[in-house]
DNA sequence: TATGAATGAGATTTCATTCAT
DNA sequence: CATGAATGAAATCTCATTCAT
């Protein structure tokens, strides 16, 4: 059954199965062994493909946040308006989007959240990603308002937007990606609304 | 050293350390030997006073969500003016209130969300905080806006102090508890604005 | 509510606790919290009174090869006829008394026995009460056959009130006392019967 | 040292290295680490093949009812002779086999009896053992004598034979085997006389 | 005399990791 | 490449005992 070239496979297969993992019993009690089960192998092939189960977590907040990246980036590159709201519409919606929401997704999100609090791996990861965010909303709620002011509303939407993430991942059916962001919109609107109303078309 | 009519004391003592432990390691790491050490007990004695690890959890959570209710309630017993913003205002600033932005306490209510989500027993706690909360707020809303609208203003508000806690409980200072405040406030007042412009002075 | 001679009182009381409990779960799970709980008193007087556990679980035992010595003893002292057979009965209706055939006696007889193979203290105890009902039944069957025979015999009797018991001890409605009497003493003729014609009358 | 497909042969070492165990010191103070040290496994494997403790006594009880009833039905098969006396002669050879009058088999048989008293899992093996001997001495007893009588008959010589095993797991140098068949057998014919003078050469 | 608070040793169980096959 | 046998560390829980009150 050995087979070559499965490096990418294996790898792709273990980090979808710590997500549903996660998803099943929570971080605390997704072992080794029920990943394994998850993707259809044996417990010693983890550390062999991630070095062990660090590894194999580390990788796959890597691909949470790179999916994350992905949705937002080729929202942005379909634009073809450049208005500060176009942009940071496609932030949210690139948050919202389909891979982020689901269950798995949601509940391995927060899980390692909570877990970069303690884990100096996961928190350089989460934080480069928050970074990125910040950064962006900032640039472009700057271009229509002051900055210091700039700031406050890109500190507000990011809460707004995790917030909604955070609730989401504890409701049972799952977060509602249409009315969330709806609210989200609602809230850029206003922020926008009071600095730029020529903008806000 | 032992002494008569510990048990109250104790108990306390150990919520405390547990907070304490989870804002240190956080709650994976957070072992009853930890907790222990930190309340200057034998470990033994967990099981004596709360019948186990878990027993302690949940009475943790309990007194974490007690606070915050006594946090919202004491400043809704001193309001003297009736308006729903001022209701809701005290909701906000309850939120975050000292006890509940302290490291200890944001790190462990982040802890316990998370958690909540696999077991049961502290699932049913936090629905039963999360409805009176939600329920709060559209009442008030309500009352100056239709209900379909109002519910949707409680979900977002929720989802801004939720998020601005999320956030908070990352940042390595700590939650900035007056710009937080500043944030949900601003929310408000536009969510307000549009619907009862009158109230809103 | 300390009152003065209690001792006595107190250590009948815990050994008749130490027989429920052994009832009820076993001796395994016979904590001295348990026992103190069905005395009604607590856990730490056991150690007051016997030093420790091991000390009340020997009073304990000694209380039921007391018991047993008694109701055979009682019984031979109101025999009016001296024959051999007389008296072994005597032995047999006082194994199956009724004090000995309680459910609590029973088993709490049996776990001594099982624990008796490996704690020298009740050994030696089980091991003065084995010899004294040997040497008695040996020197009784010896009066009507030849002494190697009569070690036969009260080697088979003795095993047999053994298993009655051992068999009681596991019925759940208890030991039949009366149907276990009535299969000892049948064996008994038998074991006469060979020897003694004349005897038994 | 790992090797494949040793699953049966270390299920076969756990269960042999239990016996040793409480044949050493007793079924309470047979712990988990005790036995692998007896097996010369690490401890944690007890788990990994028997899910824990009690899956590994379970498995030990049904290995010495199993070799029980082995020992009973190969004599049984062997015979060419179909009286009842030899039907039942079979049970009593089996019950004093070899393998199960080995120090160790026979404290463990009786530590088993006397846990199955609190253990359901273990009383459900004890009875479906129990019961099957009791119908076979039942039946072969019911060949020659009245079905009440025979009964009695059954009861008796199972009693007798649990009564020999039980004096000899405390007897220190173990059962002597040969006396206690003699014992019994002489018991059986004493049964069989009364009713079947023409069997009974 | 009696309580129950407290400890600490010990038992079971879980689990990441290693490694021979 | 892949398995699963095996280990050993760590965590929780139980419980007999001690001791201040």
């Amino acid at each position: 059954m050995p087979k070559v070239g499965m490096e990418p496979i294996r790898r792709q297969q273990l980090i979808s199965a710590t997500m549903e993992a996660i998803d099943e019993v929570g971080l605390a009690d997704a072992t080794i062994v029920r990943i394994a089960r998850h993707a259809g192998v044996s417990a010693g092939i983890i550390s062999h493909y991630f070095g062990g189960k660090d590894g194999l977590l580390e990788a796959t907040m890597r691909q949470i946040l790179t999916d994350l990246g992905n949705a937002v980036g080729s929202r942005r590159r379909m634009l073809d308006d450049g208005s500060p709201r176009a942009f940071i519409g496609a932030v949210i919606e690139g948050n919202f989007d389909r891979t982020q929401v689901t269950g798995p997704a949601a509940k391995t999100w927060l899980a390692f959240w909570t877990s970069s609090m303690h884990k100096p791996a996961l928190a350089r990861l989460q934080n480069i990603n928050d970074r990125r965010l910040y950064a962006n909303l900032c640039y472009h709620f700057s271009r229509v308002m002051p900055l210091a002011e700039a700031r406050n509303a890109a500190r507000g939407l990011a809460a707004m937007i995790d917030g909604l993430w955070l609730r989401g991942a504890l409701t049972p059916g799952g977060l509602d990606a249409e009315g969330a962001q709806r609210l989200a919109f609602a809230y850029l609107d206003q922020l926008l609304a009071h600095h730029c109303s020529t903008f806000a078309s």
